[in-house]
RNA sequence: GGGUCGGUGCCCGAGUGGUUAAUGGGGGUGGACUGUAAAUCCACUGGCUCUGCCUACGUUGGUUCAAAUCCAACCCGGCCCA
C-alpha cells in the first residue's frame, strides 16, 4: 500500500485475502490499475454549517491525496439529510433546514474546498478534469417511493441500530431516539449505492455508517466499498474533539496570525497527531524541546494554509504582539470603526468592534484586567473616546492572544 | 390512548410564595504562575453606551401586594400499561 494513503490512518475495513479485491484494498488498486481504472472515492458531508475547519480538512487531505494519485473523488454533499434535519437532542435544535440554506451552505463549502482555486492552493483538485465528481444526494434521495424505502428499512434490523454505540448510549439513557434517525445510516449507506463508490472515507465515528454503505452494495448487487477511517481531530482543548460547538476549533479560513495563535498552544499529546493528520512533514523531524514543537507544529500547518511567507510573518507577530502589543508592523486582523458611534466609552466600543460578545462582558472584562489599547491597560469601563480618528490605527487587545488593530 | 414522574441559566443540577439574575459542580473567559502548555490558585460568567433600566426558571393564561415556587390549559420528554 503506498504510503500516502496509509499515512494517518486509523481503520480499513475489510482487511481480508491480500489477493482478493473484494477483501484488500491493495488487490483493488493493484486491478484498477491493470485496468486503467481509477477508484471511486466517497467522501459525504452534510451542508449544515458553514464553516470548515482543521478536523474536517483531515479527510478532504485524504481526498485530494486519492486525486493527486489519479483517483476520482466523488464528493457527496447530503443536501437531502441535512434538509430533514439531526432530531438529535432536545426540540429547540431540531433545525429543519430550508431548500435555499442547504444551497448557500453548499456553496460556501465548496468555495473553502477551493474551487475557484488552482489546485495548488485549494484543498481540493477541482482542476484536473476527472478527478471530481461532485453530487447532491438529493438526486436519487428526494424521488425515492415508500416502497422503496420500505425495501431499505427491510435491509437493517432494530438490533443492528441497537448496537450502534450512540444509538444504544441513547436508548439506555433514555434519551429520545426518533425513528426516522434509524434511516439516516440507511440513507447514507445508500449514497453508495448510488455513486458505486470503491472507497469510502470517513472518521473513526463513522464506521456503522460507512459499513452499511457496504452492506447496502452488496444487497444491491454492486461492487463493494471499503471503509477508509481517519483520526478524529481533537480540539485546542487536546482532550475534546474539534467540534464547532464546543468551540476548540481552527477554521480553515482564519488568518494566519489568528491560526498560527491558537495552534502554537495545541496540548503537548495532540502535537504529533496534528502534524500526522494536517502536513506532510515527518513527526521525526520536530525538535525535543515541547515548546519549539508546538512552534514548528502551528508554522507548519498554518503554512498549509497560507504559504510558508504568511506562516513565518504570523509566528513573527505572534512574538511581538506577546511581548509588549501594540507593535506597529505586526499583522494584526482590523477590526472598523465605522459601526461606533461617538463619542465611546471603553466598554461599550469593545462590544462594538466584536472583540466581546455583550458590552456587559465588555465591563467585566475590563474590570478584570484584560483590556489594553496599544499595549496600555485600560482600567476604567467609561474611559470615553471623542472621534474614530484617536483610535485610528491603534491596537485593541483583549487578555492575551485576541487583537483587532482598530480602523476608521 | 390511560397511569405516573419530569421540563431551571452554555451543560448537569439545587431551590418549592417574599431581600438577590436564582445555591453547587462542569465548561468558558480573564488574572497569577508557566513553555502563550498541563497542573494549581484567584476573579468573572443574562442583556442594555449601566450609579439605573430591561428580560429570564417549557408555553399561555390565572390567583396574590408578591410566584421558578400555587391553580388551569396546552406543548415536549422518560417509565409502566395498551
Amino acid at each position: 500500500m503506498p504510503s500516502w494513503l496509509n499515512r494517518g490512518m486509523a481503520d480499513l475495513f475489510p482487511a481480508g485475502d491480500p489477493s482478493d479485491v473484494d477483501q484488500s484494498l491493495a488487490a483493488r488498486l493493484v486491478a484498477a490499475e491493470a485496468e486503467g481504472r481509477p477508484l471511486r472515492v466517497k467522501l459525504g458531508i452534510d451542508p449544515t454549517g458553514s464553516n470548515i475547519h482543521l478536523g474536517h480538512s483531515i479527510l478532504f487531505r485524504k481526498l485530494r491525496a486519492f486525486q493527486d494519485a489519479g483517483h476520482i473523488a466523488v464528493l457527496i454533499i447530503g443536501d437531502f439529510t441535512a434538509r430533514i434535519g439531526d432530531p438529535t437532542g432536545k426540540s429547540a435544535t431540531r433545525v429543519q433546514l430550508s431548500k435555499n440554506d442547504v444551497a448557500v451552505n453548499a456553496s460556501t463549502y465548496l468555495r473553502q474546498l477551493g474551487q475557484d482555486q488552482p489546485k495548488e492552493t485549494a484543498l481540493l483538485d477541482f482542476e484536473t478534469p476527472g478527478r471530481l465528481e461532485v453530487r447532491y444526494n438529493s438526486e436519487w434521495l428526494e424521488g425515492m417511493d415508500l416502497p422503496a424505502v420500505i425495501g431499505l428499512l427491510g435491509t437493517g434490523t432494530v438490533g443492528q441500530m441497537l448496537a450502534k454505540e450512540d444509538f444504544s448510549n441513547r436508548y439506555s439513557s433514555g434519551t429520545p431516539i426518533a425513528l426516522h434517525e434509524f434511516l439516516y445510516p440507511l440513507l447514507q449507506g445508500y449514497d453508495s449505492v448510488a455513486v458505486n463508490a470503491d472507497v469510502e472515507l470517513g472518521g473513526t465515528d463513522q464506521k456503522f455508517n460507512v459499513a452499511m454503505g457496504r452492506d447496502l452494495q452488496r444487497h444491491f448487487g454492486r461492487g463493494t466499498q471499503f471503509g477508509l477511517l481517519l483520526p478524529i481531530l481533537v480540539g485546542l482543548d487536546g482532550t475534546q474533539k474539534m467540534s464547532k460547538t464546543l468551540g476548540n476549533t481552527v477554521g480553515l479560513e482564519e488568518d494566519p496570525l489568528s491560526m498560527y495563535s491558537k495552534l502554537e498552544k495545541v496540548g503537548d499529546a495532540a502535537i504529533n497527531d496534528y502534524l500526522t493528520l494536517l502536513t506532510d512533514l515527518n513527526v521525526e523531524a520536530l525538535p525535543e524541546n515541547p515548546r519549539e514543537k508546538q512552534k514548528e507544529m502551528a508554522l507548519a500547518v498554518t503554512a498549509t494554509r497560507h504559504g510558508r511567507d504568511a506562516a513565518e510573518k504570523a509566528q513573527l507577530d505572534a512574538a511581538t504582539l506577546v511581548g509588549g502589543a501594540g507593535d506597529a508592523s505586526a499583522d494584526v486582523p482590523e477590526a472598523s470603526l465605522l459601526a461606533v458611534n461617538f463619542p465611546a466609552k471603553a466598554f461599550y466600543l469593545m462590544s462594538a468592534v466584536g472583540i466581546c460578545a455583550s458590552s456587559s462582558e465588555a465591563r467585566r472584562q475590563i474590570k478584570g484586567g484584560a483590556a489594553r489599547l496599544d499595549g496600555e491597560k485600560i482600567t476604567d469601563p467609561n474611559q470615553e473616546f471623542a472621534s474614530a480618528a484617536d483610535l485610528d490605527g491603534k491596537v485593541l487587545q483583549l487578555g492575551k492572544k485576541t487583537f483587532r488593530r482598530l480602523t476608521a
